[in-house]
Order: structure tokens, then C-alpha cells, then sequence
DNA sequence: CTGAAAGCGCTTACAG
DNA sequence: CTGAAAGCGCTTACAG
């Protein structure tokens, strides 16, 4: 725990012989000093290998070089590459990022953020698992799963309109029944997902049954989604087409196929919203949307960033990033 | 960036009408505090929202509650659940994690480190690109690459082993011509599973050509390795079965032969080292060692709390996880 | 242009 | 059992 200690900012000034103020003002490139001065100072701050405590300086200039990001799962490749842009644009801007992993436990989204607090974190990015009922204590932008009108700032994908896009593909290749699996609607994906399958169901006058919507679990589980996959597939009915919400239950629906002999997309077409990793490798390479979670983590970063910045609180910006579907082959195409 | 002032220590005092000390030692349960006063100061904070400052803590105490974890691509499966094990392990111990993305770069690597240095992290985990080169200045445990008599600690799996467990199992299925997709041999995974391989086709005498062993790039990206699987196949004695090193060579290798109209196992067999991410769902299913990234992030994470704790200096504890064959389909079982 | 002093929010010897 | 004082490593009015 204790390091040899660290030179300190007194150390430096005694090297180049000056008050600890003139060296504070030397290394910050305060005007006020003289160039021969920050001169002696650098070098000696050099020479000793001297390395701002962030602490110190935080705690004096009462402001934060600490961002705090929580997630439901960090080692999803969804949210990790939300994580990584989200710190690429952080670190540009010279702060570091606390990642909080909750397991979709509220309760642990709960304690997470009183870490983040005592850490005096300036803001929060956070993916939601209902945990975090009350007005934020410190900028906070909600992603994937938003809360209209709380933090500063909401980003999730244009779930209705996408959802709505691999409908309509799938009606163009002739499909009128169309089965849905997707989380279960709790929150934002769950929820809007959901409801854009159901609007194009109405629109394209597709085959509306409730049978044809099934749920995988909580957790978005591969595994929940080929179990979901099967009870489609036995119904008396079954729909010819699938679109699945996430990318695991894709794979899981994939799977599914396999085990029961039915070729994708001749004897079941199947397309999904969220593109997993490696997607276009699959066989058949899946239809899905393309993947953005990056760009999703550094807007975030964006907008909180911007809201610490601002001298005067705002509405709390809410983005949809735009749907672009990517035609392979799974949908029948080709 | 300024959060309406949080109350502090000095606040609870005040309300509880004791001096800042005494609440101080209250909330920290000292013994030599009355009950009647802990509960005053305890029932102060709680009323006032009370959150300790860890900044302040940590700036006193001169004990660290950061530490950091250092990543080529925190985006990629295997590092994100590297990353979720060790997480977890320090949660539990009350430190938070901060994270670092190199992208490979060595320069961002030494950037990342000295980021983490002004934080005043107790210690750090890093997967190494080849960029902290000299003796580190707070205690650490490198993993996946490791660096021999360097930090407190070394986990990586005991990629030699694997690689011949996993050659030697193609050769039970009758196989004499395997091949190699690895990464370049400059860090710990590359060489050592290469080496595995070298010496697998020794021992069992198999066909031992320079122009089996193909190197995808620095990377580790999926397209380099359908590459490499498409250089192996254009041979003209090509191998009956090849073995690859990474998640995402299996992938790419496995997509190169579906792009060429083979059938894995029947045309060409294949297992993997790292098990991609939904592995036991591919087509066919990949044989692939059991992956284990959680247990190395959360071995690397008690290895650094142990030395953290420890109070002299001891040798740097190097560990190799053991791997274990997961039989599925790819290699010809079943 | 430079320095002495105060203070950010804590903890911990030192007294009593 | 409790409190007054010093100090962790910085920055920033305030003087000169």
C-alpha cells in the first residue's frame, strides 16, 4: 500500500529554490511568471520525475478528474464497446473512468453509485437496471435503458423505429408471419422493441397472434433465446421469420435452427436488432442492424461532458441514434 | 463540475455537536468512543446525507483506494471478462477500478500508466503491448502477456500445454497435417502456444513445414485469420485440420471455409485456443480449450491484494492456469 | 514577478 | 471518552 513516496510539489520548489506557489504557477504555465523561472522549475520537476498528485488537486480545486460509467454486464460485448468509446473520449478530455458492474442487481446499482459519490466523481454514464430511482446527485446521461426527463442527457438506439425496419425487410421477402423474441419489456429495449414489432405487425397487416411474441430472460441469455426459439418453432403455426432484440438471443435462435435440423434462411428466415460479435462471420451471415455501441458511448461521453461545462442547467438532451439495417444473408437476400 | 457542496465531515460534527475528531473515530467505530455519541454522529450523518470523502481519505491516509487496469482493447470479449473478474474481486475489497484502453499502442500504454501514477493507484493489472518497459512504480501483476521477475505477479494460462492438448488431440483423430494460426510471435501468447505447437509436431512426429504456421496480425482480428486459413488452404498439400490460437482466428478461419465450400470437421478439422464468445453455438460447435478469462481477471486482482497487504517484498508469484479441453464438434468428435 | 498563508476534507498523534 | 492541532499535497486569493 505505501509506495515509496512520490516526490511532492515541495520537493520540486526546494530543487529549483522557489515557494511552492511560484512552482504550483511554474508548471501550470501561469503568465505571471517569468520564462527563467518555469525553466528551473520544469527541469527540476524533471529531474526528480515529479507527478501531480490528481488527488491533491481535485480535493483543492474542488473539481473532478473522475467520471464514473455503470453497466449491467462489462463482459457483454455490448456494453464493452459502449465502455470503449465512452473512455476514448474521456481520456481526451483528461479524465479517468470508474467501471461499476452491477449483474442487473438494483440493489448493487444502488451501492455502485454511492462508490461513485465518495469517489466525488464529476458525472455518471449509466445503463440503468432500475436501480437508480431518484434525481441523480451528480450530471448523469442515461443510456440503453433511458429515464426521460431525469439527468442530463438520454441516448439509446431508435428502438421502435428499428425494430419497425427488420419487420418491414422481412414483409418485403414475402414473410406475413413474423415471430419476435426479445427481453422482457421492463425497461426502454424491452419496451419500445416490442412495441415497434407490434405497430408493423398492425401496419403491414402481418399475422397477429400472441403466441408469436416470446421472452427470453433478464439477462438477455443466449441460452433463453434458443429456448424461446423452440417454443416458436412448436407451435402449430410457426412463424416462417424471426426477428430477435438482442445479440445473444440471436445466436441462441440460430442454434435453435440447428438443433432441429431447419436451414436458415430457406426454412426460417431470421434477422435481429442488435449485431453480435462477429455477425457478418455466421453462417448464414446475419441480418441485423449496424452495430454502433462505440459511437452510443462516445456521444454519451459527449453530452456529459458538455453538461459539466455548461454554467446553466438545461433540459436533459435526449438522442435516438439513427438505425441502419445491414442486408446479409440471413434474411433470405441472395 | 460543481456539484451543490456535499456536506462534510464538519457538518455532522456541527449537528451532532461533537469536534470534527470525534465524529471522525465515530463513523469509524473506534472503541474509544462512547455508544451514546456514535449513535448522535451516526444519526447526524445519516440525516444530513453524509458521504466520506475517499479523495480526502485516500489524501491522508496516504493508502490508495484506486486501482487500475490496463487493456490492448477493453472492447474485445476476452479483455472485458478479464476485466468483469478482477472487478468484482476489488469491489469486494472496497477499491474501485479505473480502466485504461491502449489500442496496442505502447506510447498510449506509457500515457495510461502515468495517468494511473497521478491518481495515486495502489497498484495496477495490465495485459502489456510491449510498452511498460522498465520496473514499474507501484506494485503490479501483468497478465495474458507476461513479463518474467517484473511486479508482484504473472498470470497468464499455460499456453504450451494447451497448444499441445489441443494438437495432440487432432492427432488422436488420425490427423498428421495440422496447421497454426497464431499471432505474430513478439508477446507471451504468441511465442508460447507457437512453441506448444513446434514442439507437439515434434514429439508426435507430424509433418513439420514452415507454411503451416501462419500469423494473423498484431490485432488478432477475426479478417486476418480468415486470411491466414485462406494461405493454409491454397497450399498444395494443405493441413486436414488446423489450430488456432485466438477467439477471433477461429471465427475467421472457420468463415474462410464455409467461403471456399468446405465442411469442418469432414474437409477440414478445427479447434481453437481462446473459445470465442457463444463457441458451443457455432456450426459446427468449436472444440476449444474452457475458457477462463473471469478467473484470470479475479487471480490477477487477489495476487495484487495480496501484495498490496504484504509487508516485505517478496518474489513475483507466476501462475499458469491450467486449461482444459472442451470436446465439441469441430475437431471430427461425435 | 514571487512568497507566505489559508484551506479543500479528512485522520491521527498528542493532551487532558 | 473527547477535543484542539497538525498535516496529507496541492491551489489561490492576498501582499508586496
Amino acid at each position: 500500500m505505501e509506495a515509496e513516496r512520490q516526490p511532492t510539489l515541495a520537493d520540486v520548489a526546494r530543487a529549483a529554490r522557489v515557494a511552492t506557489s511560484t512552482a504550483s504557477r511554474a508548471l501550470q504555465e501561469s503568465p505571471r511568471i517569468s520564462e527563467m523561472t518555469k525553466l528551473r522549475v520544469r527541469e527540476a520537476a524533471r529531474g526528480l520525475g515529479y507527478r501531480p498528485n490528481r488527488l491533491a488537486q481535485s480535493l483543492r480545486k474542488q473539481t473532478a478528474s473522475l467520471v464514473g460509467i455503470v453497466v449491467p454486464d462489462i463482459g457483454a460485448p455490448f456494453f464493452s464497446r459502449v465502455v470503449k468509446g465512452a473512455q476514448a473520449v474521456f481520456e481526451q478530455n483528461g479524465i479517468a473512468v470508474l467501471v461499476m458492474n452491477t449483474e442487473r442487481a438494483p440493489e448493487r446499482e444502488v451501492a455502485a453509485l454511492q462508490t461513485l459519490l465518495e469517489h466525488r466523481v464529476g458525472g455518471v454514464l449509466i445503463a440503468t437496471s432500475g436501480g437508480s430511482t431518484s434525481e441523480p446527485e451528480v450530471p448523469t446521461v442515461y443510456f440503453d435503458n433511458i429515464v426521460l426527463k431525469r439527468g442530463v442527457g438520454n441516448v439509446t438506439r431508435a428502438n421502435h423505429a428499428g425494430m419497425r425496419q427488420l419487420v418491414g425487410h422481412l414483409h418485403e421477402h414475402g414473410h406475413d408471419r413474423i415471430g419476435y423474441i426479445g427481453g422482457p419489456p421492463l425497461l426502454t429495449s424491452g419496451t419500445e422493441r416490442l412495441d415497434g414489432y407490434r405497430d408493423a405487425v398492425r401496419e403491414l397487416d402481418l399475422v397477429d397472434r400472441d403466441d408469436y411474441v416470446q421472452f427470453g430472460e433478464q439477462t438477455w441469455s443466449a441460452h433463453s433465446g434458443a429456448r424461446a426459439m423452440e417454443r416458436l418453432l412448436a407451435l402449430v403455426d410457426p412463424p416462417a421469420a424471426v426477428v430477435t432484440s438482442g445479440e445473444s438471443f440471436a445466436f441462441g435462435a440460430l442454434s435453435a435452427c440447428r438443433a432441429r435440423g431447419l436451414r436458415v434462411p430457406d426454412d426460417v428466415a431470421l434477422v435481429s436488432f442488435d449485431d453480435p460479435p462477429f455477425g457478418d462471420l455466421l453462417d448464414p451471415p446475419l441480418t441485423a442492424l449496424r452495430p454502433n455501441e462505440e459511437e452510443m458511448g462516445r456521444l454519451a461521453a459527449v453530452l456529459l461532458l458538455h453538461a459539466l461545462q455548461a454554467t446553466a442547467a438545461q433540459q436533459p438532451a435526449e438522442v435516438r441514434l439513427p438505425v441502419e439495417l445491414v442486408v446479409r444473408r440471413s434474411c433470405g437476400c441472395q
